[in-house]
RNA sequence: GCGGCUGUGGUGGAAUUGGCAUACACAGCAGACUUAAAAUCUGCCGGGGAAACCUUGGGGGUUCGAGUCCCCCCAGCCGCACCA
């Protein structure tokens, strides 16, 4: 036998197998204990697949894999998330379509996910730009619009100018588009709005009922920003209007010194109108200069405080009757709240660099701070003070009887903010569904009719969009001009599409039943399938998709579509990985690594391996090319041990404890995805057969058992040649027997005063008085007790420490 | 600023509830085999050294005992960021 074994011939071979035995197709047989593991389904981009997809991907097939050798029916689908921007951009620079680039796409995708052996159900596989599949985003959009969900508004959006696009407020990082880093600025445009901001609460709730890793729930919940105060409405001396504001801090109100406006708010052009701001040019000057802002410069500009006067504008505080001047400024937003604040100097940050800026006065209401030297903001202690019937309370008790008295005098009332928006869901481009509205000079927005979708995409020559920001369709005028369904006059189509997190906030839905042309999946799957048992994916979907999905799965069990009220049981995460470097994978920093060329020079099963093996799997972790060549050394060293085989047959009584510690241990670290760690255990498995010289046929099957849900070739291909007729992925998972892990003595390290100072092996049934006794003659511990008053000794586990002084 | 994560050899990393720090690898060094190299096998591999001793980012604390728990710092990474 050769020192290496073929990796291309070995593992092309049992692809070919199990292609042919469709042995990983999950059942119909819906009696089974079901198992349904879920990986993000990757975007067909035409760089092909990059290191991280194998992560998470071979992460879940080692549970899916040990899940079948269980007895489990097993669900590991596969599919593709196909629309959205980088194939378009793609399609405007070389003409071709879209959809051909993502069918060339998805094969290499599909080449290269099949050529790691990952045990996918190859025949469930979905794509989210198939008609057939996009038939169903529709259906959901249509019944999210017909409960009221989806909505049309003229709104601010973000908007890139680069891509020319809306993007979802998720979408917006640092004030860049996300996709391309082109600048964002705010535009007023008419969009289809998703109401996710009517799930916020449950959103939250429901994350107490499933099992996410703790970072994940926190960001989830950081995001929707649940935030517990109160409206207060003050009256605007001289007319009918009431100004509104959200405050956390209704305590403070008798330290309210002035209020403020976003430069957005609807009442500076309703007061400018009537001719009540005396200052109206320069009021008019500061909103157009914020307008001009987009987001990152906005925020570039947090530390310096701006704003201008209303002139002839005074509110009047509800608890005190005081009249206070009206600022507008862009620290406050519109986009949360009221759009409108009422100011607190004494013990807001913002509001006191503002009066400092601006030589408002200042109020102290609590005490316990120097309000002349920064704001005090705390509000677990200290007493108020200047407050009316409020002086002398607590802090906590003020904020509940200012929110009593607020709700009993009809000048407030208590309200729950969130900081969720509603998700922007159209966007100005080609590829993506169409949004399958009509809309009709008479009857307004008109749905399709369900028996009419999928509503395709047209055939179009230039997929740009046009520089007024509409999307390409808006030139189909073939497809554009259409009779409205309802009464039948000439109307026209909704022109923008769904964005890219469309399609994927349902599709393990999808695969439980992925060729029903009839319903989006059976209820039987569904019941039989759902929820999903354990999803991995990447950190920077915590946001954005698994926000999204769990709306959508929400609003479909609502409308009894599906059974369970969340889509997925158990989610994890895995580590990105980096360049060796350290740095951030990425082409411009030129350490990017193909999967391809893993593959060819050492295989699959290595790649896998060094991928389950280069460290914890939750953690960030650089590539190393030598680290995967040294999981290769691994493998060849396993495949040599069938030149090593002891003529003795069964688990040999010397090698038990070993191999069924080492069973123990890969059982409940794959478990606990401590990959790493149960990796190790096999090398060090591997390591006393080596010592030890053989091996027998049992011991060597036992290993390769536990071992081929990382490595499934190379473990098959020995399975065979050792002539075992069932392949190991139709083998039970072996049982540990923990008696054979029961040692017959301790070794013990003798401590004294903490510092190990001896070894000395003793029977495990040996009493406690004896081990002490037994550990205070070693003559290794005489020079550190003589004299010395031995004060106590402790026994625990595998360690005396004797005390002495 | 707020929230989360992480600091352990030259490198990636191990270390159930506090119990023998550095498992398993990578890199390196030496030996065996070889005409030679590669591959493979065997051994060494935190610092210091004669020994004592020191060592888990730094400083305190709790404990018989701390990488692990508590307090205060420092550094790095990732989110969010004028959220009233």
């Amino acid at each position: 036998m050769s020192n290496r074994y073929d990796h291309e011939q070995v593992e092309l071979k049992w692809q070919k197998k199990w292609e042919e035995a469709r042995c990983f197709e999950a059942k119909d047989d819906h009696t089974m204990p079901k198992f349904y593991p879920l990986i993000e389904f990757p975007y067909p981009s035409g760089a092909g697949l990059h290191v991280g997809h194998p992560r998470s991907n071979t992460a879940l097939d080692i549970i899916a894999r040990k899940r079948r050798m269980e007895g489990y029916n097993v669900l590991y689908p596969i599919g593709y998330d196909a629309f959205g921007l980088p194939t378009e951009n793609y399609a405007i620079k070389t003409g071709e379509h879209p959809a051909k680039v993502t069918a060339k796409n998805i094969q290499r995708f599909r080449s290269q996910l099949k050529r790691l052996g990952f045990s996918f159900d190859w025949s469930r596989e979905v794509n989210t730009t198939d008609p057939a599949y996009y038939k169903w985003t529709q259906w959901i959009f249509l019944k999210l619009y017909e409960k009221g969900l989806a909505y049309k508004a003229e709104i601010p959006i973000n908007f890139c100018t680069s891509c020319k696009v809306g993007l979802a407020n998720e979408e917006v990082v640092e004030g860049v588009c996300e996709r391309c880093g082109g600048p964002v600025i705010q535009k007023v445009r008419s969009q289809w709005m998703l109401r996710i901001t009517a799930y916020a609460q449950r959103l939250i709730d429901d994350l107490d009922t499933v099992d996410y890793i703790e970072r994940v729930k926190t960001q989830q919940r950081n995001w929707i920003g649940r935030s517990e105060g109160a409206e207060v409405d003050f009256r605007v001396a001289d007319c009918e209007d009431i100004l509104t504001v959200f405050t956390t801090r209704a305590d403070t109100l008798f330290g309210v010194t002035y209020m403020v406006m976003s430069p957005e708010h609807p009442y500076i052009k309703k007061w400018g109108e009537a001719g009540r701001i005396k200052n109206i040019e320069a009021v008019q000057a500061y909103q157009q200069a914020a307008a001009r802002k987009s987001d990152f410069e906005r925020s570039e500009l947090v530390k310096d405080k701006t704003g201008v006067p209303l002139e002839g504008i005074l509110a009047i505080n509800p608890v005190n009757g005081k009249q206070i001047p009206i600022w507008v400024s862009d620290y406050v937003l519109m986009s949360y709240g009221t759009g409108a604040i009422m100011a607190v100097p004494g013990h807001d940050t913002r509001d006191w660099e503002f009066a400092k800026t601006f030589g408002l006065p200042i109020i102290e209401v609590v005490a316990g701070g120097d309000v002349d030297k920064e704001a005090y903001t705390d509000c677990g202690s200290g007493k108020m003070v200047n407050s009316g019937f409020l002086t002398g309370m607590e802090v906590e008790d003020a904020i509940e009887a200012m929110k009593d008295y607020l709700e009993k005098e009809h000048i407030g009332r208590r309200k729950v903010n969130y900081k969720l928006r509603d998700w922007v869901f159209s966007r100005q481009r080609y590829w993506g569904e169409p949004i399958p509205l009509v809309h009709c000079e008479k009857c307004g927005w008109v749905p399709l009719p369900y028996d009419q979708l999928p509503l395709t995409l047209p055939e179009i020559e230039n997929y740009e969009p046009s520089d007024d920001g509409s999307s390409a369709l808006a030139r189909a005028t073939d497809w554009v001009h259409t009779t409205c369904p309802k009464c039948g006059v000439p109307a026209e189509r909704e022109t923008d599409t769904m964005p890219n997190w469309a399609g994927s906030s349902w599709y393990f839905l999808r695969y439980c039943d992925p060729h029903n042309d009839k319903e989006l999946a059976s209820r039987e799957a569904l019941e039989y399938w759902m929820p999903v048992d354990w999803y991995n994916g990447g950190m920077e979907h915590t946001t954005l998709h698994l926000l999204y999905s769990r709306f959508w799965h929400k609003f479909l069990y609502d409308i009894g579509i599906v059974p369970t009220p969340e889509p997925y049981q158990k989610r994890t995460s895995h580590g990105m990985i980096l360049g060796e470097n350290g740095d951030k994978m990425s082409k411009s920093r030129g350490n990017v690594i193909n999967p391809d060329d893993i593959v060819q020079e050492m295989g699959a099963d290595s790649f896998r391996l060094y991928e389950m093996f280069m460290g914890a799997f939750d953690q960030p972790i650089p590539w190393s090319t030598t680290g995967a060549r040294g999981c290769r050394r691994f493998l060849d060293r396993v495949w040599r041990l069938q030149d090593m085989l002891s003529s003795q047959e069964g688990i040999r009584p010397e090698m038990k404890a070993a191999v069924h510690g080492t069973i123990k241990k890969v059982s409940e670290d794959y478990e606990r995805m401590k990959y790493n760690t149960a990796i190790a255990a096999m090398m060090s498995l591997v390591n006393e057969f080596y010592a030890k010289g053989d091996v027998t046929k049992e011991e060597l099957h036992t290993l390769l058992t536990i071992l081929s849900p990382v490595s499934p070739h190379i473990c098959e291909e020995m399975n065979e040649i050792l002539g075992y007729e069932t392949p190991l992925y139709a083998t039970a998972w072996p049982t540990w027997d923990e008696s054979a892990l029961v040692q017959e003595s301790i070794e013990y390290g003798v401590q004294v005063n903490g510092k190990v100072r001896a070894r000395v092996s003793l029977p495990v049934d040996m009493p406690k008085e004896e081990v002490e006794a037994a550990a205070l003659a070693l003559s290794e511990i005489q020079p550190f007790t003589e004299g010395k008053t031995v004060r106590k000794v402790i026994v625990v586990k595998n360690i005396v420490n004797i005390v002495a002084n």
